[in-house]
DNA sequence: TTAAAACTATACTTATAGTCCGTTGTTTCA
DNA sequence: TGAAACAACGGACTATAAGTATAGTTTTAA
């Protein structure tokens, strides 16, 4: 599976856990709100900056977020 | 601490342990040779697509190069 | 010492990451 | 059943990562 579907697939997960619609979320993340749709729908190739900001929006590490089956 | 030099210190560190050359590494994961050069002195932003590339060339998944104080 | 191998510096083009605007579907619930 | 909140879609745009070439410096071993 792409990497990027992987990504969708774990961000959409973690976010559903915190509740948090995409918008709400694009805010905490100073991110765009259909730049995180599009990474939702597995279509961004998203830089590690920006996987660590979301991380973080997440109240996590960046380790935290590649632990996953989807990862290894 | 960046997370683009702390991505240069993993890489530069799993390649030792690989004991591999730049250039030899380079060739394994078809990566040009001063692009990994700049990612190991943390001028690139890589992203997740390149990091999965050079994770497999060290022969570990993505989860596993996350798993380093680093990045927690 | 010095020559080769390994690494660093800089700078450039092109590909695409990422933003910003709006619109169109979908789901949810009063 | 329609209004409100949410997610998917699209186009036009800017910022920046990807990828390459060349030159220079540092390290290593003979």
């Amino acid at each position: 599976m792409d990497i990027r579907i992987k990504i969708g697939i774990r961000l959409k997960e973690l976010r559903n856990e915190k509740a948090l619609s995409q918008e709400k979320f694009s805010f905490i993340c100073e991110l765009d709100r259909t730049y995180i749709a599009s990474i939702e729908q597995g279509k961004r190739n998203v830089s590690i900056a920006n996987i660590e900001k979301i991380a973080n929006a997440l109240g996590m590490s960046v380790n935290e977020f590649f632990k996953s089956d989807l990862f290894s």
